[in-house]
DNA sequence: CGTGTTCTTGATGATCATCAAAGGTGGTGG
DNA sequence: CCACCACCTTTGATGATCATCAAGAACACG
């Protein structure tokens, strides 16, 4: 669906990856190379890309769809670390297993190489290992933004700084108009943000009935107030 | 004072490089190279190495001393990112500004390369920017590892993983003994861990108080009782 | 020896978690 | 096609944890 809407780079007949992913700075001849080491699965809801403490045996793209990355306390509580999106890359880690886990949160199509594999193609383009590198950097400051948002907001303040960011995430998908995707649940939401449901779901009904967020089916959200949200999270969220 | 300690790499004339650092994989003839395009500083206890928003124009490596990390709230709180010790390095971005602020808790030295420099070293020696990859997925670990901590423990088990994070420091430093460097203020730790510095000094004086730790002297503390921090963490803290 | 900073300790209260129960929604199978 | 079931969401009542406000003590520094 998204596939028409992506203008520039195209090509990304497989594996969406000319478009973000990690392929995204080679050119097709090295495309073709580097996509025949890899699978392509398609996978449901609920189901686990990886889980905390499996072997790193895999490196993955999402090439539609979203996941929730999780770490899960002894108590069976768990701490959302982050959502990914089309286009995103997960589970590369210096570690030979992941830290943490990956569960879909929709239908999703996924695009993965073997780690052992990847070695021998970071040593053949290297442009692939700068391209890591930019993602490292750009998920580092994802999750330092976050600590601030736990250690230091309100839970109003958390709420609306995480629908910002869906609006963030929408874009760099390249979706248009005002309804965003929303397919976490509040239960998802409140382990994101250090929070239980019930407040999200409080803080959220509040948003609604000020008319700043509107729900116009399950798995949507529109912001209809961005300003009051950006207010909220106190100026420290900036675009 | 670590210095004689270090064992294996050595060398580390000037910047202790060799040890960890940025220039760890280099051998002793790229090293004279690299760090002849370095600067060595010498700086205080509350010295900026760099504020957030600043132009990034150098990497660091902490050679000497201990950082911290901050991000500023507009009302004038602050979020501690994170500490730094000796052979850390600090201040790669992606982006042209940095996202947050660098400033010194004690005396220190460091060895800094302009940005810009360091991009043609890059191209040079591959193994850097693979080093530069390995020190991210690191600290992107140590950054959701804490937002764990933030999101979902309790103030003293806050302070509990806290105090044993610093066990794990020194041993990178290779501090041997008991008693632990402990630079920081109640504050900094405060918001570090997302509390105030009351709950935080509360919460050190009870622990105190059951003999599970003790502070011979400013900026020091001994872990008399790792087992009972430990179990206050959940068990989620492994080692 | 004084001054500024950090640390401790107490009293009070707000925010948010917990416990509980009922209303929605979508999906599945009869 | 309808009914049932699992799961998600909403809303209320209550209380614990931790923030806030305040003041004094310890300490480091010049």
């Amino acid at each position: 669906m998204a596939r028409e809407a992506l203008g520039e780079g195209e090509v990304c007949a497989t594996c969406g990856s000319r478009v973000a992913g990690l392929c995204r700075p080679l050119d097709a001849a090295s495309l073709d190379d580097v996509l025949a080491e890899t699978e392509q699965l398609s996978l449901s809801p609920r189901d686990m890309l990886f889980g905390e403490g499996d072997k790193a045996a895999h490196i993955y793209t999402l090439v539609q769809g979203t996941a929730k990355l999780t770490r899960l306390l002894p108590d069976g509580r768990e701490q959302v670390l982050g959502f990914r999106f089309a286009g995103d890359v997960l589970g590369y880690t210096g570690a030979d297993h992941y830290p943490f886990a990956a569960q879909l949160l929709t239908p999703a199509q996924v695009c993965r190489i073997e780690r052992r594999r990847l070695d021998g193609l970071l040593r053949r383009y290297p442009a692939l290992e700068r391209r890591l590198l930019d993602l490292c950097v750009q998920e580092l400051a994802a999750t330092q933004e976050q600590l601030v948002t736990v250690g230091r907001r309100t839970a109003e303040a958390r709420v609306a700084a995480f629908l910002l960011s869906l609006t963030e995430a929408g874009r760099r998908r390249h979706q248009v108009g005002a309804v965003l995707d929303m397919p976490m649940t509040r239960g998802d939401i409140a382990d994101f943000l250090g929070l239980t449901l019930e407040t999200v779901s409080r803080t959220l009904t509040a948003f609604r009935r000020r008319g700043w967020v509107r729900e116009p089916s399950h798995g949507r959200v529109e912001l209809l107030k961005r300003e009051a949200l950006l207010e909220l999270t106190d100026g420290s969220m900036e675009d």
